[in-house]
DNA sequence: GAGTGGTCTAGACCACGCA
DNA sequence: GCGTGGTCTAGACCACTCT
C-alpha cells in the first residue's frame, strides 16, 4: 500500500524519533520540551530541521508552541479536546456541551465484530461502556464504547466517569487520540432509544460510527452514538 | 471578532499578495506559475519566505507543487474534487461516485432565508437547481442548489450540469472552492423523497445542509441534500 | 545538462513572557 | 535582560523531470 521513499529525509527520521519518544510518555501532557535549539543539539541537526519537526506535530495538535515560553505536550483538556471531536450543535452553528446523564460498564470476552474494527486477537477482552448524554439537561445521546480491555486496565472501576473521555484517556492511560474515523447514517429510533431518550419510537435518529486513533495508528476505541436529532445537528467544515 | 495582529510577517504580506492574484485568474487552472526563485526576486524576498508561502498554498490546495516541474494552480478536477468534498459511501468505507439522473433551473429572486444563508443584498437574484443523483444506477440523493445568481450569470442555460459542478464553477465561473460548512442531521422521507427516490415515506434520510466557501472567503453555493440512508454512509475523518 | 521543487544549514534579528 | 519561539535571509546541495 504504501510508497517506498527509497529516500528518507532527515527532519522524517527526527520526526520518528520525537513522536515516539512523545508515545513512550518520555514527557507529561501539559510539560515541556526542551528547547528547539536544545533538542537540535542533541539531534545533531539545525535548528531550521528541528522546527521543521516540531512544526509538524503542532499541526497535528501533538505538541503546542508558545512563543516565549516553550514547547509543550498537547493536553487533551476538555475545552480543548471537546470541540475537536464532538461535532453536535444547534442548527445554525451553537456548539454545546453534553452533561452525564446514566452509565455502566463490564468487561468481557471480545466479539467478531469488535476484534475486526479494533483489530484485537482472537482472545482478546473488550470494556463496554454505555452512557447516556445530555444536551441542557435533556437525555439527548446514547453511547455504547468499545475498548481493549489491554489498553485500558481497570478503567471499568473509574465510574463515574469524566465527561471528556479522552481527557482521561491521556491522563490516565497514557493514550493520545489524534484522529477519529466516523461514518454517519440516519435511522429510526427503537424502543430502547424511546426508553433512553423519551423520543418516540420511529423518530429519525442519528447514528454515529466512530473509530478512534492513538498516536501510533493504534484502533484505540470504536464508539457508537445514537443521537436525537431533535434540534440536533452533526456540523463539520471540510477544506 | 478577528485580532488585530500589530504586527504583520513578511509571508504575510507576500501571501496576500499571492492570493488575490490566483483570486483574480492571473493564472488559469492547470497553469504553471513562476518559479520559486523568480517569483521571489519579483517581489523582494527571499527563497524561504517565498516558499513558505506556496507551501502554505499548497496545503490549502489552492497549489500544487511537482518537484522537477513547476508550481501550478490546483485544478478542480473530478478526480481530485470528488472525495474531497463529496463525503458518501458505502458501510466500511468503499467510496462511490454519483451519476446524473433528472435536473432542472431556474432563476428567481432570492427569498429571505437564502439572503441570510449566502450574505445576499436585498434585490439579489438566484439560481436554483435541483436535481437526482443515482449511486450505482439507483436514485439516491436529491440536492436543491442556492446560487447568486450574480456569480455564475448564465449557468442555467448550461444544462445538462456536469456531475461535478465544482470543476464547472472554477472553469466556466473562475470560482474555486476551497471550503464547505456542513450540517447534518436525520429526517423522515416525504412523500416528494418516495416520489424521486423511490424509497418508503417515513424511511429515515440523511439531510446535509452544506454551505459552499470559496476563495476570499466568499459564501459561494447552498446545498440541500437528501440522501436514501439505506446501505449509505457519511465518511468523515476528523483530525 | 538545465531547470524545477525539496532539504538542510548557519546565522541574524524580532516578538513575547517572565522574573 | 534573558530565554523562548517566530521570522527572514543567503547559500549549498539533493531529487526529479524533460530535452
Amino acid at each position: 500500500m504504501s510508497e517506498t521513499p527509497g529516500y528518507r529525509p532527515l527532519y522524517r527520521q527526527v520526526y520518528d524519533i520525537v513522536i515516539r519518544r512523545v508515545a513512550e510518555g518520555a514527557w507529561r501532557p501539559g510539560e515541556a520540551l526542551p528547547s528547539e535549539q536544545n533538542l537540535a543539539r542533541e539531534l545533531g541537526v539545525s535548528q531550521g530541521t528541528m522546527r521543521k519537526v516540531l512544526d509538524a506535530l503542532t499541526a497535528e495538535k501533538v505538541l503546542e508552541r508558545r512563543q516565549g515560553k516553550g514547547t509543550f505536550i498537547a493536553e487533551s483538556t476538555q475545552e480543548r479536546t471537546q470541540f475537536r471531536f464532538f461535532r453536535l450543535a444547534r442548527p445554525g452553528g451553537k456548539r454545546l456541551t453534553p452533561s452525564l446523564g446514566t452509565e455502566s460498564a463490564r468487561v468481557r470476552a471480545a466479539r467478531a465484530s469488535e476484534r475486526t474494527r479494533l483489530e484485537l486477537d482472537r482472545d482478546a477482552r473488550v470494556v463496554e461502556l454505555s452512557r447516556v448524554r445530555l444536551i441542557e439537561g435533556v437525555p439527548a445521546i446514547r453511547e455504547l464504547i468499545i475498548l481493549p480491555a489491554a489498553i485500558f486496565p481497570g478503567i471499568e472501576k473509574q465510574m463515574p466517569l469524566p465527561n471528556s473521555l479522552y481527557t482521561l484517556y491521556q491522563s490516565g492511560f497514557g493514550v493520545t487520540i489524534v484522529a477519529t474515523h466516523e461514518e454517519l447514517s440516519a435511522q429510526l429510533a427503537t424502543d430502547e432509544d424511546h426508553e433512553e431518550l423519551g423520543i418516540s419510537t420511529g423518530a429519525p435518529i442519528l447514528v454515529i460510527d466512530r473509530i478512534a486513533v492513538g498516536l501510533t495508528d493504534r484502533k484505540v476505541e470504536w464508539r457508537l452514538s445514537r443521537v436525537s436529532s431533535e434540534n440536533l445537528v452533526y456540523a463539520v467544515t471540510l477544506t
